[in-house]
DNA sequence: TTGCTCCTCACGTCACGTGAGGTGGC
DNA sequence: TTGCTCCTCACGTCACGTGAGGTGGC
């Protein structure tokens, strides 16, 4: 399948999956006598993985570190805090965001109040 | 005063203060013999607001848009509407966050009953 | 003289998106 | 032939941080 179709699949952009697989996530997939790309079935999986990943703001260093490692129960572990760590960052967020949010909206009622600005 | 001093005084890093005067965000102060820097106090209150704005993440140009505005009842309008935008944008931001983490626990409590992965 | 502060480039960061300029394939 | 897909560079993005290499000032 070409670039297209699998971008199609996995609703990751072409010029996403060629740089993933410049950064070194992705193997580099068979080639037509064209040069255009030949992915098979296989790849899919891998790139609906990234990009759950992604969304969850990992980073491709570490979705790397992920990919490189045997499947196992070692791997299985490192996932884990992986997603542990992440969860606390993301708690940690949610705390900052809900500060901003706070201190804005005070902001907004402060200067209807003010005369001018 | 110098650099370092205001750096101290408002909590911005000096290469950050040089780093805004570059981009247009700060008057280029005047300067000693030597070439160093020299600020005056004003600058103080100008950095403080611009130090508030960044930390509710509003970029670079939406503050240079309101610092380049007379002030008025015009520009105070247009910092309400503003802060109203980007009230909404963190909205939607927590909203966000609040899908990730509860993907993310999902995750967790999912890989603890798996065999191996 | 020492050591702290300051100066100006210039490059790196992160994860891509977007051209430019060219070609394959039905 | 048309028009869609694909190719490879190379550069832009955002808001800085971090050197390198040099100098002022007590």
């Amino acid at each position: 399948m070409r670039i297209g179709k699998l971008a199609d699949k996995t609703g990751v952009a072409a010029s996403r999956i060629r740089f993933y697989e410049q950064y070194g996530l992705l193997p580099a997939p068979a080639r037509r006598n064209s040069g255009y790309r030949d992915y098979d079935e296989s790849v899919v999986e891998v790139l609906r993985f990234i990009r759950l990943a992604r969304g969850l703001d990992f980073s491709l260093g570490e979705i790397a570190a992920h990919l490189a490692a045997p499947p196992g129960p070692e791997r299985k572990r490192a996932l884990c805090r992986r997603m542990k760590d992440k969860l606390k960052q993301l708690d940690h967020l949610a705390v900052q965001l809900g500060k901003q949010r706070s201190l804005l909206r005070n902001l907004i009622a402060e200067i209807n109040v003010q005369e001018s600005g």
